[in-house]
DNA sequence: GGGGGCCGGGG
DNA sequence: GTGTACGGCCCCC
């Protein structure tokens, strides 16, 4: 038996003799070896609520389901019992789904939606980006002549549970790309418009740019062809090994563009830590492309999530984070400058140059928050990458209810959701239009990080929401405005993981203040970040139409409690000698009034 | 005020 | 892939 340690970077599965293996996708920290472990031991599985659990476990067992089982799980606060089916491949899941649903004795199908590697993640309880022991032993490479593996790839065999050993320093090296494309007439065509630059930059310094023209500029490699350019583009991304590749707008841009080249011009290209090729997955109006073992994150989608701008060009995006321009070509003439073979040549060489540079930039700066959230919400960075906060908060929840022995909801069928869009969005918060004048002494008081104390202090969850039937008056709160009433005891679903989350929170910034290694003070810093905007946006889900806990009355409760706190606020202040002049939504502005000495 | 259509980034 | 999808803004009626 041997020891493997890796940083987990992604995570998939495959398919042999009809049965599943999982594939933890790594690299070991200190060698800087890449590793995919395999682990056949997991197993897919679903559960059913019966109006009758015997009735129901006849019909199923003579449906030949052998693999049943009864567990008691919490549903919306309610324990109730459930028939635990468990399947042999994940995509038995589905289709087993269809045909039980309409069985006279299922009440309803729960779980059936969880892809198969997260609910690994999730009931192995890994965090991918930590540090992961594994037990097992090194797979011989020669019994899997059907595998195109490189030689430096180690394959090994899971025997044990893998064991999470959190460690918040974990390095990240990031390599970017950009790609230049000849396109005379309008947008660049993969068909016919070749690609003429591909540059790469590291966080490390690594700078290049692989083009078929000559250059004197020490950062140009010179390739015969375009085959040959993609090609080296393959191999510097396989030598260089980086935890994350970067590119922007690359999900729809740059890296279909160079899987087209690569296909019309039958180069192979070979990016994956298995050798496989690039693929593109739907994800909402988008692709997003993937590498087996590496990730790939596409910081434009990203950056959406993080900053508010009015437009999110690179150049537009690296100004605001770096307060600097970047070097600019028009894109309709970038083939009139690869044309002059002059001084603008040149030109286009630095420009793709810094394309690539001020990517990495970027990366290096915005993704170790996005690694924080992906070892908070437990699910790979690539998949973390391209979530909404809302589905962040979800995928979060789905952890912690399995913590706690919670079932999850199902997603709202389409009519739900289309139900829950055309309803009335919520009140939002309380506005006082601003006072006309120039004002002196100016305080401000911010009230978003207070949804989250609200949603605590109230008890505000699906599960505390009642009619109040059988409750005396002093065992419930009710909203202003609305009425709507919450349990207080016991502690909601939603309030009890918010409460950790603070503290989880006010645990790390003290860490983060007695540590003495800015690498780990930094760590810790993004790790506590990821926590408030966890927290800080809970609220905010309420109002996601897909969301699993979805429920419009605490969306409504949060904010009318919001609206009765600010005003609140207000009045208090006047009494101090404030005059509110402004007001909207989480916070006021107030000017002091008062004697300033 | 509500529904339908378009657009974003990239060259 | 335990798939099938966004959200904001503008226009038009």
């Amino acid at each position: 038996m041997q020891i493997k340690t890796i940083l987990l970077n992604d995570i998939d599965y495959i398919t042999r003799n009809d049965k599943p293996i999982i594939r933890l996708f790594g690299t070991d920290p200190e060698t800087n070896e890449n590793i995919i472990a395999y682990d056949n031991s997991f197993v897919p599985y679903m559960y059913v609520r019966a109006y009758n659990t015997n009735e129901c476990l006849n019909q199923l067992r003579d449906m030949g389901l052998e693999n049943l089982e009864l567990v008691t799980k919490i549903d919306i606060g309610t324990e109730r019992e459930f028939i635990k089916i468990t399947l042999t491949h994940p995509q038995e899941v589905p289709k087993l789904r269809d045909s039980i649903r309409d069985l006279p004795e299922v009440m309803e199908i729960k779980e059936y939606d969880i892809p198969f590697y997260r609910r690994y993640l999730i009931d192995k309880q890994i965090m991918p980006r930590n540090i992961i022991k594994l037990e097992g032993h090194l797979i011989d490479k020669t019994n899997y002549a059907d595998l195109d593996i490189d030689e430096d790839v180690v394959l090994f065999k899971m025997e044990s549970e893998p064991v999470d050993t959190k460690k918040t320093i974990t390095r990240n090296k990031v390599l970017s790309f950009d790609i230049e494309v000849y396109n005379a007439e309008g947008m660049p065509e993969a068909e016919h418009d070749p690609i003429i630059m591909m540059s790469l930059s590291g966080n490390y310094g690594f700078n290049r740019v692989l083009s078929t023209k000559k250059s004197d500029k020490d950062y140009v490699e010179t390739c015969s062809s375009e085959e040959e350019m993609l090609r080296r583009f393959v191999a510097i991304i396989k030598e260089e090994n980086p935890d994350l590749l970067v590119g922007y707008n690359s999900d729809n841009f740059d890296l279909p563009y160079i899987k087209k080249r690569a296909d019309t011009l039958k180069v192979k290209l070979k990016l994956g830590v298995d050798n496989s090729s690039v693929r593109f997955m739907k994800r909402g109006f988008n692709n997003a492309g993937t590498i087996k073992g590496r990730v790939h994150v596409d910081l434009y989608p990203l950056i959406r999530q993080y900053m508010r701008l009015e437009r999110y060009t690179l150049e537009r995006v690296y100004e605001e984070l770096f307060d600097e321009e970047k070097i600019d070509v028009p894109g309709d003439k970038i083939y009139q400058y690869w044309d002059s073979d002059d001084e603008r040549l040149e030109e286009l060489f630095d420009y793709s140059m810094d394309d690539a540079v001020s990517t990495v930039k970027i990366g290096d700066k915005i993704t170790p928050l996005t690694i924080a959230q992906s070892r908070l919400v437990g699910q790979p960075l690539f998949d973390i990458a391209r979530m909404t906060t809302g589905q962040m908060i979800e995928w979060y929840l789905m952890l912690k209810a399995y913590e706690k022995n919670n079932i999850v909801p199902n997603k709202p069928s389409s009519m739900e959701y289309n139900e829950r869009r055309m309803t009335k969005r919520n009140e939002g918060g309380y506005v006082k239009e601003p006072e006309k004048g120039l004002f002196e002494h100016i305080a401000y008081l911010d009230f978003k990080s207070l949804y989250p104390t609200i949603i605590i202090a109230q008890n505000i969850s699906p599960d505390t929401f009642t009619d109040g039937e059988g409750l005396s008056e002093d065992e419930y709160y009710v909203c202003p405005e609305n009425g709507y009433k919450f349990k207080k005891e016991p502690k909601g679903f939603i309030p009890s993981i918010i409460g950790n989350i603070l503290d989880e929170r006010q645990k790390i910034k003290r860490l983060m203040k007695e540590e003495t290694v800015p690498e780990q003070k930094k760590a810790y810093d993004f790790e506590q970040q990821g926590l408030k905007r966890l927290a800080n946006s809970m609220y905010g889900v309420y109002g996601y139409s897909r969301f699993r806990w979805y429920k419009k009355e605490c969306g409504a409760a949060i904010t009318a409690w919001g609206r009765e706190y600010i005003k609140d606020a207000m009045k208090k202040s006047e009494e101090y000698g404030f005059k509110p002049i402004y007001a909207d939504t989480d916070g006021f502005y107030a000017t002091y009034i008062g004697d300033l000495d």
